[in-house]
DNA sequence: AATTTAAGTTGCAACCTAAAACTTATAAAT
DNA sequence: ATTTATAAGTTTTAGGTTGCAACTTAAATT
């Protein structure tokens, strides 16, 4: 990466991990995405103990990331669904799971994801240039917003 | 998502939480990305606790993550680097920090990540179809290889 | 009315985290 | 050659977190 360095404190990874970095919380967000809604339903898929679920679950729904929605029908059941806020933690979480296929287990995910559309497997999450080419980490660097290059400043030349 | 879920026993998400998801994981990560490589480095731009920094150090070697090697011209020093492995989980950190900055700081990033070659910010991380479409959370579905649409299946279509 | 289910709480032991002081090896300065 | 400074840790000790098992509370089912 280039010369700039960024300054580490106004940085909002930080704030992300602050929602998203405890032990469970990715685990029960995928569980979310898989269709689970019900505090059973978690404890028995994950093995999380009740106390742990019950705190992890409330600490996402502070966040947004989870809504809390008492059942109609039976009022005993609450009903967990992801917010819009954290739908938007997909593509980190493939991400972070695509990794692990790769580098950890080694095994190509079975089931595979795929696009609904025409069945076939998702691409590999990667850093995209504004044209789509793939941008590794040598290819990348910090600019200052005057010296960012914007649609408006490539048209005009 | 599809009916056919996902069986969270064989997901390679807890595996690269094994190796990621402790506290600091992430944030040395990012400062390893953003050129620091010692100890003190790491130490006085996070404030994290010595011992802690050791520690999730040693892990992240461990897990291959980084790499540790004594300087040469001053063995005193030891540099920590990414390695390949490392430098893969750019991608996850850079979507997590993308969803930071939209969902919890609200910040536009500053100093922003451009494209080095034409100083263009990068795209936000997605998924993505096979042809570049952007998928959100209803668009996927878990499916059997045998379900799954190849190249090969596509071109003899 | 008795039982079962859903979603938690509570109590307690084991483990992990953090701040500050200490250590060890090397290098630089006097 | 001796003192001082630096780099990268360890140790100590206090406090916080995690996790298991048992308990609770409210609502539904038999």
């Amino acid at each position: 990466m280039g010369k700039l360095r960024e300054p580490l404190s106004e940085c909002s990874l930080p704030a992300a991990l602050e929602a998203m970095g405890e032990r469970w919380s990715f685990l029960i967000l995928r569980a979310a995405f898989n269709g689970l809604q019900h505090f059973e339903e978690f404890q028995s898929e994950l093995s999380i103990a009740r106390n742990i679920l019950a705190n992890r679950l409330a600490r996402l729904v502070d966040h947004g990331i989870l809504q809390r929605e008492a059942m109609p029908d039976d009022r005993r059941k609450i009903q967990y669904s992801l917010t819009e806020k954290g739908a938007a933690l997909l593509p980190t979480m493939i991400a972070l799971r695509q990794w692990g296929e790769r580098w950890e287990t080694g095994v190509p995910a079975f089931p595979i994801l795929v696009d609904e559309r025409d069945q076939r497997p998702i691409r590999e999450i990667a850093v995209y240039s504004h044209d789509g080419r793939v941008l590794k980490k040598g290819d990348l660097k910090w600019a200052l917003p005057q010296d960012v290059a914007s649609d408006v400043a490539a048209a005009a030349e």
